[in-house]
DNA sequence: CGGTGAAGTCGTCACAGGGA
DNA sequence: TCCCTGTGACGACTTCACCG
């Protein structure tokens, strides 16, 4: 083994292609692959001895006077697996682009990287599994978000799917219609179930919410109201499309309702996945804080052993 | 106090990869 | 092969600090 320079530990990609783990492998040198580690100004090339070459970007780098080569404890960050081009036909952006593409989930990452070292806090495989043991009924599931079409329709969106809701009962209050119809089997101050259109999927209404009709006339208006504050949350609306439209004008109105579930969806998607991405920086600087704190007192550890050799010498 | 640039946030699009 | 999910890119918008 080769090496210029210590390199951060691998942190990107897959503990699988990792050279060596430091934190872990201390003593199992012999069982790392070979690699031959040329540096470059901000990344380096790394041939392993099974011939694949690939590129190393180094995140932490050992003071140049920095004394310690153990080969044990040298590990790279290995960034991307594609082969390194001789002449590099391809345009930058293009391989950025192949690059980022293929860079393995968050989760993923995380979930490795825990799987090593048990300080590193996995990332849930589903959210919301609280959220989820308040239901005890089969036909029960809480939405994880619910929302109204453009096209008026009321829909949740729960284990990945879309699911259009109604009011099979609805109880006459004043002027206002709750949509809330049974009381949770585990009675719950303000919980309610909302059951879905096609009777297939109730929805525990979470927080005290519960539906209030809002408006009168050929197309209901809801709001989502909290019973303590009484105020609106939101105003949706209920009516189903296929009771106001011709048929003719329902498949464009399909169309229009699947793109709002994709784009909710995505939006969804989005937002957890900016949650994912903040949650591994800030796993990724922990772990530079761990690993710097290493290197330091590894350092102290070798300034402390060379005093006592030298003494000795003497 | 208004203008301005940097940084952060959000929604949307495009696309790769995985599962059915 | 199709559909869904996760994620980078991008543009629009907001917030904040700084400056004249």
């Amino acid at each position: 083994v080769t090496m210029d320079s210590l390199v951060s530990s691998q942190l990107e990609s897959s503990l699988n292609d990792s050279v060596t783990d430091g934190e872990k492998d201390h003593g199992d040198a012999n069982s790392s692959p070979q690699v031959l580690l040329k540096t470059e100004s901000e990344a380096a090339v790394v041939q392993l001895s099974d011939g694949l070459t690939t590129s190393v970007q180094r995140l932490i780098q050992a003071p140049q006077t920095s004394v310690i080569q153990s080969p044990q404890v040298q590990t790279v960050q290995i960034v991307t697996v594609a082969e390194l081009e001789d002449g590099g036909s391809v345009a930058n952006t293009q391989k950025r682009r192949e690059f980022l593409s293929r860079r393995p989930s968050y989760r993923k990452i995380l979930n490795e990287l825990s799987s090593d070292s048990p300080a590193v806090p996995k990332i849930d495989e589903e959210k919301g599994e609280d959220e989820a043991a308040v239901s005890s009924s089969s036909t029960e599931s809480v939405p994880n978000s619910i929302y109204q079409t453009s096209s008026g329709q009321y829909i949740a969106i729960t284990q990945g799917r879309a699911i259009p809701l109604t009011s099979p009962a609805v109880e006459t209050l004043q002027g206002a219609q709750t949509l809330t119809v049974t009381g949770s089997p585990t009675p719950q101050t303000g919980a309610a179930i909302l059951q879905a259109a096609d009777s297939s999927h109730q929805f525990f209404l979470q927080g005290g919410q519960v539906l209030i009709q809002a408006a009168t006339g050929d197309i209901p208006a809801y709001q989502l109201r909290s019973p303590n504050s009484g105020l609106a949350q939101s105003i949706v609306m209920a009516a189903s499309p296929s009771s106001m439209q011709s048929p003719s004008s329902q498949h464009a109105e399909e169309i229009t309702r699947k793109r709002e579930v994709r784009l909710m969806k995505n939006r969804e998607a989005a937002r957890e996945c900016r949650r994912k991405k903040k949650e591994y920086v800030k796993c990724l600087e922990n772990r530079v804080a761990v690993l710097e704190n290493q290197n330091k007192t590894l350092i102290e550890e070798l300034k402390a052993l060379k005093d006592i050799y030298c003494h000795k010498a003497e």
